[in-house]
DNA sequence: ACCTAAACCTGGGCGC
DNA sequence: TGCGCCCAGGTTTAGG
């Protein structure tokens, strides 16, 4: 999934449903997922529901939060006595909620995790600490300059390292740098100032786009209500190798490997 | 400082 | 149907 737009999706499902309830037991079938802390969520509360790049944070009325990674395949799905249950044979950890409450840690490849922190520490001492700034929040144009001229490795490595900028992964960067008619491979510190505006544009649009489609279920991702968003309809450039071009019709997508990751470009738009 | 490959795991899709 | 191979929304780590 798991990216900016898809964790948001879960976030704001999670806080209509977990603020206000309490968590009555924690059963962990993947230590490896969960491995250690789960006691002190016990009896707690359900303050909040937050997310820092692609990290879900949930807050606890008695000083414990705990952290959630999705990384490839991870789900977070809750269910009650009105919306049946979501396990299935990737069920990871199960909370059981007050009222008939439950959320489902899915996870096929057990590369996600959920971690308990105290809550005072979470923004300085946890994973997040490592991350930068959010496109859709603390980032602005001059920022966003700034994170491009002080390196020279290419712009979708950039966009995609989490300490720079944090909840672009693939999907986004592939399309936010498709929409931007930027290059990929281009050094981040060699684009024009109208070129960073208009990729800082780019990026916000895409963003909210993948929220308004409810993310990309391309593979595993489902939205906490335990359903298939729709972004991946209204890709850009990801995935689409060998397909013609959607803006100028006469470029076909190429696809290779940066960074080691799957990128898509047209080479007609993307110079 | 930067790059690549491999590691962590498992399932889905494809070709044969 | 089955087998082998390649691919996968992420991140970390080892080695050059």
């Amino acid at each position: 999934m798991p990216e900016l737009p898809e964790v948001e999706t879960i976030r704001t499902q999670l806080e209509k449903h977990l603020v206000g309830h309490r968590i009555l037991s924690v059963a962990v079938a993947s230590l490896k997922t969960f491995p250690q802390g789960k006691e002190k969520l016990l009896g707690g509360k359900v303050t909040s529901a937050r997310r820092l790049g692609k990290v879900l944070i949930i807050d606890l009325d008695n000083g414990f939060s705990f952290l959630i990674h999705l990384k490839l395949t991870g789900q977070v799905v809750y269910s009650s006595s009105r919306i049946p249950n979501q396990t299935n044979k990737f069920t990871r950890v199960v909370f059981k909620l007050d009222k008939g409450g439950k959320l489902f840690f899915n996870d096929s490849r057990k590369f996600g995790w959920v971690r308990v922190e105290e809550t005072r520490k979470v923004a300085e001492e946890s994973f997040v600490s490592r991350l930068g700034p959010e496109p859709l929040r603390d980032l602005t144009g001059q920022r966003f300059a700034a994170i491009l001229s002080s390196s020279r490795r290419p712009i979708k490595i950039i966009l995609m390292d989490q300490a720079k900028l944090s909840g672009v992964g693939n999907i986004y960067a592939n399309d936010a740098l498709w929409l931007a008619k930027i290059n990929p491979k281009r050094s981040a510190n060699s684009l024009t100032a109208k070129e960073t505006k208009i990729l800082y544009k780019a990026i916000v649009k895409v963003l909210k786009d993948g929220i308004k489609y409810q993310g990309a279920s391309d593979q595993w991702y489902v939205t906490a209500e335990g359903k298939k968003g729709n972004y991946q309809e209204h890709f850009l450039a990801y995935g689409k190798k060998d397909e013609p071009c959607g803006r100028c019709r006469k470029g076909k997508f190429i696809k290779y490997f940066l960074g080691g990751r799957g990128t898509y470009v047209c080479p007609v738009c993307q110079k």
